[in-house]
DNA sequence: TATTGTTATACTCTATAACTATA
DNA sequence: TATAGTTATAGAGTATAACAATA
């Protein structure tokens, strides 16, 4: 009690760039999630109710793909999502071991909310910086994910 | 089996900055771990070898402090290290309730050897980039750092 | 009584694989 | 036999708090 404590890194992780890149994920990751829990939700159902709502992924399978998400992982957290009322699950008729998933109305309107938030919490992320920087940055980033994380790498002509 | 499965993140993700912050950390954390695993280390180890070598962090305390990391997680790290031959603990005579933690010479060794590893990795990691580029990321992800992870930050005269 | 290091516990995440019902 | 979704299980990782020795 009382005494500050003085966290300093050592020179050569602050030097590195993977290193701040990691810390700085990891601090974005708990500020996102203490946001949408205040929302009654995690980051994963946000990204859940965006691809409901790009459409082409009306199944189970379509959705855990698409998102690079486990098939097991995504029952339990569609399970929540149809808890809250946000998403109906039924039968496909024409494949009955299909489940066609949709967003209800309260889904839309929780997808709206959730999309402001996500401004919000963007733009206070990147307060330090100007909007040029945030472009160049953002741009540096994709640059990397084209490497590194293909699944956000934009189209590319073949 | 046979067919690709197209994973296609929805637009919005790709476009959130922080999102793709979130997943280049992740991304740079598992390759950091596999690589420091054939090294028989984790990448804890290595920051604590680096705290080590900068010296005035002589007790277990003082490190973990440093570092950030829990205390009591710090003790099962340094046993490792210690049954590696990295470390040595002694007891601090001047207070009988501490240990003074310090490198062996195989302890020396082995840092030069991570030490060249990181430099690999992080050029791996940052290799779609040129070189102005990457200072330009290492500036902005800095003052990123200076808002969200202070013990990132550089001194800041007051 | 407070502090250092240690140990034990519990809780979250994740990955795997068994299981069902349909095809 | 293969696939969609479900459930169960085990493992790592992390956070918390009880604990012993010393101050």
């Amino acid at each position: 009690m009382g005494v500050t404590i003085r966290q300093r890194l050592p020179e050569e992780l602050v030097a590195s760039t993977s290193f701040l890149l990691k810390r700085l994920g990891f601090a974005a990751k708990e500020r996102g999630m203490e946001a949408y829990e205040r929302e009654d939700v995690h980051p994963y159902h946000y990204a859940i109710l965006l691809a409901l709502e790009e459409g082409g992924h009306e199944t189970q399978g379509a959705i855990a793909d698409a998102l690079g998400y486990d098939r097991g992982q995504l029952v339990g957290l569609l399970d929540e999502l149809e808890e809250r009322r946000l998403i109906e699950r039924r039968r496909d008729p024409s494949d009955r071991r299909r489940h066609l998933v949709q967003m209800t109305a309260d889904g839309k309107r929780k997808l709206r909310r959730l999309r402001t938030l996500a401004r919000e919490l963007e733009d206070d992320f990147l307060e330090p910086l100007g909007d040029a920087e945030r472009e160049q940055l953002h741009a540096l980033l994709l640059k990397l994910a084209e490497k590194h994380e293909p699944s956000c790498a934009p189209y590319k002509p073949s």
